[in-house]
DNA sequence: CCCATATCGTTCGTGTACGTACGATGACAC
DNA sequence: GTGTCATCGTACGTACACGAACGATATGGG
């Protein structure tokens, strides 16, 4: 086995040929999006209004009250969530009362989704908190630099 | 129910006060960190040169590799885990045989982990290719921006 | 019309991440 | 010593994300 300090040769010989840093997995974009994601979902959690709905739920739901009435896969389109990752979050807003389903009359293949009574009240009382939430995670950044984090991060996905 | 007009104009008056802009999911920060977190993971996935490791064993291996040996709840620590993750992490990289673990002789509570000789063999093949994954995720960003990114992430978490 | 192809929804398995709760151990005050 | 108190490892349940596979349905080309 190598010493320490064989090793930072190493790992300065590979990696920092360019950019003149070490790699240091700190450093890292993945990383960082990892632990900026948890920040942002512990926020959520505590700012949206109600502990028993996560981001995904809320996305879908707040899709839902923009949309009407959409497909499960369309949906999960708009809110980029793998299909099998959707059926999990649907079957569980519908277990709530907060969705409904009917069949699509012109397509056999497809389920339509929509907002219940319940779960329109329900998007309307969280939709009030959801800019304080935001507001709460980019608080440590000015307005301009929290500009150009949200443009810089849809530009990487 | 109320119409998509009034709709609009209800979260006009309620979100636009300041901003000026309409509360849009898409232009959320915890909505884009979600979206890249996924893109991120994804290109690791393929890039890492093992299709069974994932971030956080990656980050768990770098840092057994930087330290050589630590407890599971400092470890977990270090790479932004919960203990309670970081105890399913350790249980599959231990059942791989890529991890090992031993009693702190000096505090009872504690067991230290280490990587074994395949462990520390994978990590040294994986390290080579972190930049490039670390460069793909961030391609559609000049050098500038890139470096902005990163300093906005660290500076929110 | 019929077959190949694509889409849609579902199910299964794996892995990460969190909250909560529990027992065991060590550190410290008394 | 005895009684907190914090820390550590573990167990259980829930949610999310992905890949793979499947049946049912549409759709377009021959």
């Amino acid at each position: 086995m190598r010493s320490n300090v064989a090793k930072k040769q190493l790992e300065s010989k590979t990696a920092s040929s360019a950019a003149s840093r070490p790699y240091r997995i700190e450093d890292q974009i993945g990383y960082l999006l990892r632990r900026a994601h948890q920040r942002a979902s512990a926020i959520f959690q505590t700012g949206i209004g109600d502990p028993n709905i996560t981001p995904t739920q809320y996305s879908s739901l707040a899709k839902l009250d923009e949309y009407t009435e959409l497909s499960q896969n369309l949906l999960g389109r708009l809110v980029g969530m793998d299909k099998a990752t959707m059926q999990g979050v649907v079957r569980r807003l519908k277990e709530r009362g907060l969705v409904d389903s009917r069949p699509d009359p012109g397509d056999a293949r497809r389920t339509l989704l929509s907002l219940t009574t319940e779960g329109q009240r329900l998007v309307n009382r969280l939709l009030v908190n959801g800019p304080a939430v935001s507001r709460e995670t980019l608080k440590p950044l000015n307005p301009q630099e929290q500009k150009q984090l949200l443009d810089l991060l849809s530009r990487i996905i």
